[in-house]
DNA sequence: CTTAAAGTATGACAAATATCATATTTTAAA
DNA sequence: TTTAAAATATGATATTTGTCATACTTTAAG
Protein backbone atom coordinates (compact mmCIF):
# COMPACT_ATOMS: atom_id res chain seq x y z
CA UNK A 1 0.00 0.00 0.00
CA UNK A 2 1.61 3.06 -1.23
CA UNK A 3 1.10 6.33 1.06
CA UNK A 4 -0.81 9.20 0.15
CA UNK A 5 1.99 11.31 2.14
CA UNK A 6 4.63 10.65 -0.91
CA UNK A 7 1.83 10.59 -3.87
CA UNK A 8 2.81 13.19 -6.20
CA UNK A 9 -0.75 13.89 -7.57
CA UNK A 10 -1.61 15.13 -3.87
CA UNK A 11 -0.31 18.62 -4.37
CA UNK A 12 -3.00 19.54 -7.28
CA UNK A 13 -6.37 19.05 -5.26
CA UNK A 14 -7.76 19.95 -2.22
CA UNK A 15 -6.30 16.76 -0.36
CA UNK A 16 -3.00 18.97 -0.58
CA UNK A 17 -4.77 21.03 2.62
CA UNK A 18 -5.12 17.81 4.80
CA UNK A 19 -2.94 16.77 7.84
CA UNK A 20 -0.37 14.37 8.10
CA UNK A 21 -2.22 12.49 10.32
CA UNK A 22 -5.50 12.24 8.23
CA UNK A 23 -2.79 11.52 4.81
CA UNK A 24 -1.94 8.25 6.89
CA UNK A 25 -5.23 8.07 7.50
CA UNK A 26 -6.53 7.65 3.91
CA UNK A 27 -3.42 5.56 3.01
CA UNK A 28 -4.82 2.86 4.92
CA UNK A 29 -8.22 2.99 3.94
CA UNK A 30 -8.03 3.98 0.17
CA UNK A 31 -7.67 1.47 -3.20
CA UNK A 32 -5.67 1.34 -5.69
CA UNK A 33 -7.15 0.84 -9.08
CA UNK A 34 -6.00 0.53 -12.75
CA UNK A 35 -8.43 1.11 -15.12
CA UNK A 36 -7.78 0.67 -18.83
CA UNK A 37 -8.62 2.86 -21.97
CA UNK A 38 -12.36 2.74 -22.91
CA UNK A 39 -13.47 1.69 -19.35
CA UNK A 40 -15.40 2.98 -16.66
CA UNK A 41 -14.93 4.57 -13.44
CA UNK A 42 -18.24 4.64 -12.66
CA UNK A 43 -21.87 5.22 -14.82
CA UNK A 44 -24.68 7.89 -14.31
CA UNK A 45 -27.02 6.95 -11.73
CA UNK A 46 -24.64 4.95 -10.13
CA UNK A 47 -24.43 5.49 -6.32
CA UNK A 48 -20.81 6.74 -5.15
CA UNK A 49 -19.68 5.26 -2.01
CA UNK A 50 -16.14 7.97 -1.97
CA UNK A 51 -14.42 9.71 -4.31
CA UNK A 52 -12.18 8.85 -6.72
CA UNK A 53 -8.59 10.77 -6.60
CA UNK A 54 -6.89 10.73 -10.15
CA UNK A 55 -2.65 9.55 -10.22
CA UNK A 56 -2.63 8.94 -13.77
CA UNK A 57 -4.28 9.17 -17.22
CA UNK A 58 -7.37 11.50 -18.39
CA UNK A 59 -10.87 10.82 -18.12
CA UNK A 60 -14.10 11.51 -19.59
CA UNK A 61 -17.20 13.04 -17.95
CA UNK A 62 -19.96 12.35 -20.19
CA UNK A 63 -23.64 12.23 -20.30
CA UNK A 64 -26.44 10.21 -22.63
CA UNK A 65 -28.75 12.69 -24.33
CA UNK A 66 -32.34 12.03 -25.11
CA UNK A 67 -31.31 11.52 -28.57
CA UNK A 68 -28.88 8.74 -28.01
CA UNK A 69 -25.67 10.66 -28.35
CA UNK A 70 -23.29 11.21 -25.67
CA UNK A 71 -22.43 14.64 -24.56
CA UNK A 72 -18.78 15.06 -23.05
CA UNK A 73 -19.26 17.63 -20.21
CA UNK A 74 -15.60 17.70 -19.26
CA UNK A 75 -12.19 16.44 -19.03
CA UNK A 76 -10.49 15.27 -16.09
CA UNK A 77 -6.99 14.51 -15.87
CA UNK A 78 -4.26 13.12 -13.20
CA UNK A 79 -4.11 15.31 -9.95
CA UNK A 80 -8.00 16.02 -9.91
CA UNK A 81 -10.88 14.33 -8.21
CA UNK A 82 -14.01 12.51 -9.24
CA UNK A 83 -16.82 12.20 -7.37
CA UNK A 84 -17.09 15.34 -5.02
CA UNK A 85 -20.36 16.91 -6.00
CA UNK A 86 -22.27 13.33 -5.55
CA UNK A 87 -20.79 12.93 -2.01
CA UNK A 88 -21.89 16.48 -0.87
CA UNK A 89 -25.13 16.38 -2.88
CA UNK A 90 -25.51 12.59 -1.36
CA UNK A 91 -27.48 11.71 -4.60
CA UNK A 92 -25.73 9.67 -7.35
CA UNK A 93 -23.33 10.31 -10.33
CA UNK A 94 -25.04 12.71 -12.47
CA UNK A 95 -21.99 11.95 -15.62
CA UNK A 96 -20.49 8.96 -16.49
CA UNK A 97 -16.91 8.39 -16.40
CA UNK A 98 -15.10 6.73 -18.56
CA UNK A 99 -10.76 6.11 -19.21
CA UNK A 100 -9.48 7.54 -22.31
CA UNK A 101 -6.15 6.66 -21.37
CA UNK A 102 -5.04 3.51 -19.48
CA UNK A 103 -5.18 4.91 -15.69
CA UNK A 104 -4.44 5.04 -12.12
CA UNK A 105 -6.72 5.71 -9.61
CA UNK A 106 -7.30 5.62 -6.13
CA UNK A 107 -10.55 5.60 -4.33
CA UNK A 108 -11.30 6.68 -0.86
CA UNK A 109 -14.27 6.04 1.17
CA UNK A 110 -17.08 8.52 1.58
CA UNK A 111 -16.70 8.28 5.51
CA UNK A 112 -13.55 9.19 5.59
CA UNK A 113 -13.44 12.31 3.34
CA UNK A 114 -16.30 13.51 4.98
CA UNK A 115 -14.70 12.92 8.02
CA UNK A 116 -11.77 15.18 6.60
CA UNK A 117 -14.77 17.90 6.14
CA UNK A 118 -15.92 18.23 9.20
CA UNK A 119 -12.53 18.46 10.75
CA UNK A 120 -10.46 20.60 8.42
CA UNK A 121 -11.52 23.74 7.05
CA UNK A 122 -8.99 23.93 4.76
CA UNK A 123 -9.74 20.86 3.14
CA UNK A 124 -13.61 21.57 3.05
CA UNK A 125 -13.12 24.88 1.58
CA UNK A 126 -10.85 24.03 -1.16
CA UNK A 127 -13.41 21.15 -2.18
CA UNK A 128 -15.53 23.84 -2.36
CA UNK A 129 -13.92 25.96 -4.36
CA UNK A 130 -13.13 23.37 -7.05
CA UNK A 131 -17.15 22.98 -7.40
CA UNK A 132 -17.50 26.59 -7.53
CA UNK A 133 -15.18 26.71 -10.31
CA UNK A 134 -16.69 23.50 -12.15
CA UNK A 135 -19.76 25.89 -11.68
CA UNK A 136 -18.01 28.80 -13.38
CA UNK A 137 -17.37 26.60 -16.11
CA UNK A 138 -20.46 24.39 -16.77
CA UNK A 139 -21.98 28.20 -17.12
CA UNK A 140 -19.63 29.52 -19.50
CA UNK A 141 -19.20 26.31 -21.65
CA UNK A 142 -23.62 26.34 -21.48
CA UNK A 143 -23.27 29.84 -22.74
CA UNK A 144 -21.03 28.62 -26.12
CA UNK A 145 -23.14 25.88 -26.58
CA UNK A 146 -26.23 27.98 -26.80
CA UNK A 147 -24.42 30.80 -28.63
CA UNK A 148 -21.35 29.86 -31.11
CA UNK A 149 -21.32 27.95 -33.93
CA UNK A 150 -19.86 24.67 -34.57
CA UNK A 151 -16.72 25.95 -36.43
CA UNK A 152 -16.01 28.47 -33.45
CA UNK A 153 -16.50 25.44 -31.03
CA UNK A 154 -14.12 23.12 -32.25
CA UNK A 155 -11.17 25.63 -32.87
CA UNK A 156 -11.99 26.02 -29.32
CA UNK A 157 -11.80 23.10 -28.64
CA UNK A 158 -8.48 22.54 -30.05
CA UNK A 159 -6.99 25.23 -28.42
CA UNK A 160 -8.13 24.02 -25.09
CA UNK A 161 -7.09 20.38 -25.87
CA UNK A 162 -3.07 21.58 -26.73
CA UNK A 163 -3.28 24.17 -23.77
CA UNK A 164 -4.49 21.37 -21.41
CA UNK A 165 -3.16 18.63 -22.14
CA UNK A 166 0.25 19.57 -24.08
CA UNK A 167 1.78 18.92 -27.00
CA UNK A 168 3.73 15.47 -27.92
CA UNK A 169 7.34 15.51 -29.29
CA UNK A 170 6.53 15.59 -32.54
CA UNK A 171 4.22 18.80 -32.19
CA UNK A 172 0.95 16.96 -32.22
CA UNK A 173 -1.88 17.38 -29.37
CA UNK A 174 -0.93 15.00 -26.46
CA UNK A 175 -4.60 13.79 -26.05
CA UNK A 176 -6.06 11.09 -28.15
CA UNK A 177 -9.75 11.83 -28.93
CA UNK A 178 -12.02 9.87 -31.68
CA UNK A 179 -13.62 11.95 -34.05
CA UNK A 180 -16.72 10.36 -32.62
CA UNK A 181 -15.23 12.05 -29.02
CA UNK A 182 -14.33 15.51 -30.85
CA UNK A 183 -17.61 15.57 -31.97
CA UNK A 184 -18.85 14.83 -28.43
CA UNK A 185 -17.30 17.75 -26.91
CA UNK A 186 -18.58 20.43 -29.11
CA UNK A 187 -21.67 18.81 -29.45
CA UNK A 188 -22.47 18.22 -33.25
CA UNK A 189 -22.64 15.03 -35.46
CA UNK A 190 -19.87 13.01 -36.24
CA UNK A 191 -19.56 13.65 -40.08
CA UNK A 192 -19.93 18.03 -39.28
CA UNK A 193 -16.73 17.35 -36.88
CA UNK A 194 -14.57 15.37 -39.66
CA UNK A 195 -16.04 17.72 -42.16
CA UNK A 196 -14.92 20.74 -40.49
CA UNK A 197 -11.71 19.63 -39.58
CA UNK A 198 -10.82 18.38 -43.27
CA UNK A 199 -11.93 22.41 -43.97
CA UNK A 200 -9.30 23.45 -41.34
CA UNK A 201 -6.80 20.95 -42.45
CA UNK A 202 -7.14 22.47 -46.25
CA UNK A 203 -7.15 26.22 -44.60
CA UNK A 204 -3.60 25.34 -42.84
CA UNK A 205 -4.42 26.09 -39.52
CA UNK A 206 -4.19 22.71 -38.34
CA UNK A 207 -2.73 19.43 -40.00
CA UNK A 208 -4.15 15.75 -39.79
CA UNK A 209 -1.88 13.02 -39.40
CA UNK A 210 -4.61 9.71 -38.51
CA UNK A 211 -5.56 10.46 -34.99
CA UNK A 212 -3.19 12.91 -35.13
CA UNK A 213 -3.59 16.94 -34.65
CA UNK A 214 -1.59 19.19 -35.13
CA UNK A 215 -2.18 22.93 -34.64
CA UNK A 216 -0.30 24.79 -36.87
CA UNK A 217 -1.60 28.32 -36.45
CA UNK A 218 -3.15 29.35 -33.35
CA UNK A 219 -4.20 32.97 -33.96
CA UNK A 220 -6.54 31.80 -36.79
CA UNK A 221 -8.11 29.60 -34.59
CA UNK A 222 -7.58 32.33 -31.95
CA UNK A 223 -9.95 34.40 -34.30
CA UNK A 224 -12.01 32.30 -35.37
CA UNK A 225 -13.50 30.84 -32.08
CA UNK B 1 -35.61 47.38 10.44
CA UNK B 2 -37.10 44.42 9.82
CA UNK B 3 -35.99 41.04 11.51
CA UNK B 4 -34.82 38.14 9.36
CA UNK B 5 -36.09 35.87 12.39
CA UNK B 6 -39.70 36.41 10.91
CA UNK B 7 -39.07 36.78 6.90
CA UNK B 8 -41.21 34.45 5.22
CA UNK B 9 -38.41 33.39 2.54
CA UNK B 10 -36.09 32.18 5.58
CA UNK B 11 -37.18 28.71 5.24
CA UNK B 12 -36.46 28.24 1.31
CA UNK B 13 -32.78 28.55 1.48
CA UNK B 14 -29.31 27.69 3.63
CA UNK B 15 -30.33 30.84 5.72
CA UNK B 16 -33.24 28.05 7.42
CA UNK B 17 -30.19 26.47 9.55
CA UNK B 18 -29.18 29.65 11.19
CA UNK B 19 -29.42 29.98 15.09
CA UNK B 20 -31.66 32.78 16.77
CA UNK B 21 -28.87 34.76 17.38
CA UNK B 22 -27.33 35.02 14.41
CA UNK B 23 -30.79 35.55 12.61
CA UNK B 24 -30.91 38.83 15.16
CA UNK B 25 -26.86 39.26 13.96
CA UNK B 26 -28.40 39.25 10.68
CA UNK B 27 -31.02 41.44 10.82
CA UNK B 28 -28.78 44.20 12.00
CA UNK B 29 -26.57 44.30 9.26
CA UNK B 30 -28.46 43.52 6.15
CA UNK B 31 -29.61 46.35 3.94
CA UNK B 32 -32.97 46.11 1.90
CA UNK B 33 -33.30 47.20 -1.68
CA UNK B 34 -36.31 47.51 -3.69
CA UNK B 35 -35.51 46.99 -7.33
CA UNK B 36 -37.70 48.01 -10.58
CA UNK B 37 -38.25 45.82 -13.06
CA UNK B 38 -35.58 45.89 -15.99
CA UNK B 39 -32.76 47.10 -13.48
CA UNK B 40 -29.77 45.26 -12.58
CA UNK B 41 -29.45 43.87 -8.73
CA UNK B 42 -25.38 43.00 -10.39
CA UNK B 43 -23.37 43.02 -13.19
CA UNK B 44 -21.42 40.10 -15.12
CA UNK B 45 -17.35 41.13 -13.27
CA UNK B 46 -18.19 43.30 -10.51
CA UNK B 47 -17.19 42.32 -7.21
CA UNK B 48 -19.81 41.46 -5.13
CA UNK B 49 -19.37 42.51 -0.83
CA UNK B 50 -22.14 40.05 0.00
CA UNK B 51 -25.27 37.70 -0.74
CA UNK B 52 -28.45 39.04 -1.76
CA UNK B 53 -31.72 36.91 -0.38
CA UNK B 54 -34.90 37.88 -2.59
CA UNK B 55 -37.66 38.36 -1.05
CA UNK B 56 -40.03 38.93 -3.67
CA UNK B 57 -39.89 38.75 -7.34
CA UNK B 58 -37.96 36.92 -9.94
CA UNK B 59 -34.77 37.59 -11.59
CA UNK B 60 -32.43 36.49 -14.52
CA UNK B 61 -28.67 35.58 -14.44
CA UNK B 62 -27.53 35.80 -17.58
CA UNK B 63 -24.28 36.58 -19.64
CA UNK B 64 -23.50 38.01 -22.49
CA UNK B 65 -21.84 35.98 -25.27
CA UNK B 66 -19.35 36.96 -28.06
CA UNK B 67 -21.70 37.48 -30.43
CA UNK B 68 -23.27 39.80 -28.39
CA UNK B 69 -26.34 38.21 -27.66
CA UNK B 70 -27.35 37.86 -23.97
CA UNK B 71 -27.64 34.22 -23.35
CA UNK B 72 -30.16 33.62 -20.08
CA UNK B 73 -28.44 31.18 -17.89
CA UNK B 74 -30.90 30.36 -14.97
CA UNK B 75 -34.10 31.91 -13.76
CA UNK B 76 -34.15 32.80 -9.73
CA UNK B 77 -36.97 33.56 -7.56
CA UNK B 78 -37.96 34.26 -4.00
CA UNK B 79 -36.21 32.70 -1.19
CA UNK B 80 -33.15 31.89 -3.05
CA UNK B 81 -29.99 33.84 -2.52
CA UNK B 82 -27.70 35.02 -4.80
CA UNK B 83 -23.88 35.59 -4.88
CA UNK B 84 -22.94 32.75 -3.35
CA UNK B 85 -20.48 31.50 -5.70
CA UNK B 86 -18.54 34.37 -6.44
CA UNK B 87 -18.96 34.81 -2.60
CA UNK B 88 -16.72 30.92 -2.12
CA UNK B 89 -14.97 31.53 -5.04
CA UNK B 90 -13.68 35.40 -3.93
CA UNK B 91 -14.07 36.05 -7.35
CA UNK B 92 -16.30 38.77 -9.06
CA UNK B 93 -19.52 37.91 -10.25
CA UNK B 94 -19.31 35.45 -13.79
CA UNK B 95 -23.59 36.72 -14.38
CA UNK B 96 -25.17 39.49 -14.53
CA UNK B 97 -28.51 39.55 -12.68
CA UNK B 98 -31.68 41.70 -13.74
CA UNK B 99 -34.81 41.85 -12.20
CA UNK B 100 -37.81 40.46 -14.44
CA UNK B 101 -40.41 42.12 -11.84
CA UNK B 102 -40.34 44.30 -9.59
CA UNK B 103 -38.36 43.14 -6.21
CA UNK B 104 -37.40 43.19 -2.75
CA UNK B 105 -34.01 41.50 -2.00
CA UNK B 106 -32.00 42.17 1.11
CA UNK B 107 -28.04 42.37 1.29
CA UNK B 108 -25.75 40.82 3.43
CA UNK B 109 -22.34 41.62 3.95
CA UNK B 110 -19.30 39.03 3.07
CA UNK B 111 -17.96 39.40 6.66
CA UNK B 112 -21.54 38.34 8.28
CA UNK B 113 -22.40 35.08 6.11
CA UNK B 114 -18.60 34.13 6.32
CA UNK B 115 -19.09 34.26 9.75
CA UNK B 116 -22.03 31.98 9.55
CA UNK B 117 -19.88 29.51 7.14
CA UNK B 118 -17.27 28.36 9.95
CA UNK B 119 -19.19 28.58 12.77
CA UNK B 120 -22.29 26.74 11.26
CA UNK B 121 -21.95 23.75 9.89
CA UNK B 122 -25.36 22.90 8.85
CA UNK B 123 -25.22 26.18 7.01
CA UNK B 124 -22.73 25.96 5.12
CA UNK B 125 -23.48 22.08 4.12
CA UNK B 126 -27.18 23.81 3.08
CA UNK B 127 -25.09 26.54 0.95
CA UNK B 128 -22.94 23.68 -0.68
CA UNK B 129 -25.58 21.39 -1.67
CA UNK B 130 -27.27 24.29 -3.24
CA UNK B 131 -23.95 25.15 -5.33
CA UNK B 132 -23.90 21.32 -5.94
CA UNK B 133 -27.31 21.25 -7.30
CA UNK B 134 -26.76 24.51 -9.50
CA UNK B 135 -23.99 22.38 -10.81
CA UNK B 136 -25.59 19.28 -11.50
CA UNK B 137 -28.47 21.60 -12.97
CA UNK B 138 -25.48 23.66 -15.21
CA UNK B 139 -24.66 20.22 -16.80
CA UNK B 140 -27.87 18.86 -17.48
CA UNK B 141 -28.69 21.97 -19.26
CA UNK B 142 -25.12 21.99 -21.22
CA UNK B 143 -26.63 18.93 -22.52
CA UNK B 144 -29.31 20.41 -23.36
CA UNK B 145 -28.07 22.86 -25.27
CA UNK B 146 -25.43 20.98 -27.35
CA UNK B 147 -28.24 17.92 -28.35
CA UNK B 148 -31.73 19.18 -28.72
CA UNK B 149 -33.10 21.40 -31.18
CA UNK B 150 -34.44 24.75 -30.37
CA UNK B 151 -38.01 23.35 -31.02
CA UNK B 152 -37.31 20.88 -28.23
CA UNK B 153 -35.63 23.16 -25.80
CA UNK B 154 -38.47 25.42 -26.68
CA UNK B 155 -40.95 23.26 -25.29
CA UNK B 156 -39.43 22.16 -22.53
CA UNK B 157 -38.71 25.49 -21.19
CA UNK B 158 -42.14 26.41 -21.56
CA UNK B 159 -43.18 23.41 -19.76
CA UNK B 160 -39.93 24.31 -16.78
CA UNK B 161 -41.44 28.19 -16.31
CA UNK B 162 -45.55 26.99 -15.98
CA UNK B 163 -44.07 24.29 -13.30
CA UNK B 164 -41.70 26.83 -11.56
CA UNK B 165 -43.58 30.04 -11.37
CA UNK B 166 -47.12 28.24 -11.85
CA UNK B 167 -50.37 30.06 -13.36
CA UNK B 168 -52.44 33.08 -13.03
CA UNK B 169 -56.50 33.07 -12.28
CA UNK B 170 -56.55 32.98 -16.03
CA UNK B 171 -54.58 29.84 -16.82
CA UNK B 172 -51.25 31.95 -18.26
CA UNK B 173 -48.12 30.95 -17.25
CA UNK B 174 -47.65 33.68 -14.11
CA UNK B 175 -43.82 35.17 -15.69
CA UNK B 176 -43.53 37.28 -18.03
CA UNK B 177 -40.57 37.17 -20.68
CA UNK B 178 -40.63 39.31 -23.55
CA UNK B 179 -40.03 37.20 -26.87
CA UNK B 180 -36.20 37.86 -27.03
CA UNK B 181 -36.07 36.93 -23.39
CA UNK B 182 -37.21 33.60 -24.29
CA UNK B 183 -35.38 33.41 -26.99
CA UNK B 184 -32.15 34.01 -24.46
CA UNK B 185 -33.09 31.14 -22.08
CA UNK B 186 -33.52 28.72 -25.14
CA UNK B 187 -30.40 29.80 -27.02
CA UNK B 188 -31.94 31.09 -30.52
CA UNK B 189 -32.56 33.88 -32.60
CA UNK B 190 -35.66 36.22 -31.11
CA UNK B 191 -38.08 35.53 -34.65
CA UNK B 192 -36.97 31.84 -34.45
CA UNK B 193 -38.29 31.20 -30.97
CA UNK B 194 -41.58 33.70 -32.40
CA UNK B 195 -41.90 31.75 -35.47
CA UNK B 196 -41.97 28.57 -33.03
CA UNK B 197 -44.65 30.03 -30.91
CA UNK B 198 -46.91 30.87 -33.53
CA UNK B 199 -46.16 26.83 -34.82
CA UNK B 200 -47.04 26.03 -31.42
CA UNK B 201 -50.53 27.82 -31.14
CA UNK B 202 -51.14 26.76 -34.96
CA UNK B 203 -50.60 23.27 -33.32
CA UNK B 204 -53.02 23.87 -30.21
CA UNK B 205 -50.28 22.66 -28.18
CA UNK B 206 -50.01 26.33 -26.74
CA UNK B 207 -52.37 29.79 -27.00
CA UNK B 208 -51.11 33.19 -27.43
CA UNK B 209 -52.87 36.42 -26.12
CA UNK B 210 -50.10 39.57 -26.33
CA UNK B 211 -47.78 38.46 -24.07
CA UNK B 212 -49.68 35.76 -22.35
CA UNK B 213 -49.22 32.44 -22.84
CA UNK B 214 -51.14 29.35 -22.29
CA UNK B 215 -50.19 25.96 -22.15
CA UNK B 216 -53.09 23.86 -23.59
CA UNK B 217 -51.74 20.35 -24.25
CA UNK B 218 -48.85 19.85 -21.93
CA UNK B 219 -48.63 15.85 -23.61
CA UNK B 220 -48.21 17.14 -26.90
CA UNK B 221 -45.36 19.69 -25.28
CA UNK B 222 -43.60 17.32 -22.89
CA UNK B 223 -43.38 14.63 -26.21
CA UNK B 224 -41.86 17.21 -28.58
CA UNK B 225 -39.35 17.81 -25.51
C1' DC C 1 -54.62 61.95 -26.91
C1' DT C 2 -50.90 61.59 -30.04
C1' DT C 3 -46.91 59.74 -31.63
C1' DA C 4 -42.49 57.59 -31.63
C1' DA C 5 -40.29 53.64 -30.09
C1' DA C 6 -40.22 49.06 -28.87
C1' DG C 7 -41.99 44.59 -29.33
C1' DT C 8 -44.24 41.03 -32.08
C1' DA C 9 -45.13 38.69 -36.38
C1' DT C 10 -44.19 36.81 -40.90
C1' DG C 11 -42.06 36.20 -45.53
C1' DA C 12 -37.97 35.38 -48.30
C1' DC C 13 -33.72 33.80 -48.48
C1' DA C 14 -29.04 32.31 -46.97
C1' DA C 15 -26.19 29.72 -44.06
C1' DA C 16 -25.32 26.09 -40.92
C1' DT C 17 -25.94 21.54 -39.68
C1' DA C 18 -27.83 16.79 -39.81
C1' DT C 19 -28.68 12.68 -42.23
C1' DC C 20 -27.92 9.09 -45.36
C1' DA C 21 -25.04 6.82 -48.64
C1' DT C 22 -20.78 5.11 -49.77
C1' DA C 23 -15.75 4.84 -50.27
C1' DT C 24 -11.42 4.47 -48.05
C1' DT C 25 -8.39 3.64 -44.27
C1' DT C 26 -7.16 1.84 -39.89
C1' DT C 27 -7.58 -1.35 -36.21
C1' DA C 28 -8.01 -5.46 -33.99
C1' DA C 29 -9.59 -10.18 -33.82
C1' DA C 30 -9.10 -14.84 -35.56
C1' DT D 1 -1.19 -12.73 -42.11
C1' DT D 2 -5.76 -12.42 -43.27
C1' DT D 3 -10.06 -10.54 -42.75
C1' DA D 4 -14.01 -8.44 -40.64
C1' DA D 5 -15.24 -4.56 -38.07
C1' DA D 6 -14.65 0.04 -36.78
C1' DA D 7 -13.15 4.60 -37.77
C1' DT D 8 -12.44 8.21 -41.01
C1' DA D 9 -13.65 10.75 -45.07
C1' DT D 10 -16.57 12.88 -48.52
C1' DG D 11 -20.63 13.68 -51.54
C1' DA D 12 -25.55 14.55 -52.01
C1' DT D 13 -29.44 16.18 -50.00
C1' DA D 14 -32.85 17.53 -46.45
C1' DT D 15 -33.72 20.07 -42.46
C1' DT D 16 -32.97 23.46 -39.19
C1' DT D 17 -31.83 27.86 -37.98
C1' DG D 18 -30.26 32.62 -38.73
C1' DT D 19 -30.60 37.03 -41.08
C1' DC D 20 -32.70 40.74 -43.28
C1' DA D 21 -36.77 43.11 -44.69
C1' DT D 22 -41.08 44.74 -43.59
C1' DA D 23 -45.69 45.10 -41.54
C1' DC D 24 -48.46 45.19 -37.66
C1' DT D 25 -49.33 45.88 -32.66
C1' DT D 26 -48.50 47.37 -28.17
C1' DT D 27 -46.35 50.43 -24.95
C1' DA D 28 -44.86 54.42 -22.99
C1' DA D 29 -43.25 59.25 -23.31
C1' DG D 30 -44.56 63.86 -24.23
Amino acid sequence: MSKCEQCIVRQFNSIKALTKDQLVQMANCKTSYTIKKGEPIFEEGETLNGVYCIKDGVCKLSKLSSNGKDQIVKLVKAGELLGQRSMISEESANLSAVALEDMEVCFVPKNEILQFFNQNNDFSMNVMKTICGDLKEADDHMVDMAQKTVKQRLAETLLYLEDTFGKNDDGSIRIQLSREELAGMIGTATESCIRLLSEFNKAKSIELQGKKIFIKDKKVLQKIS
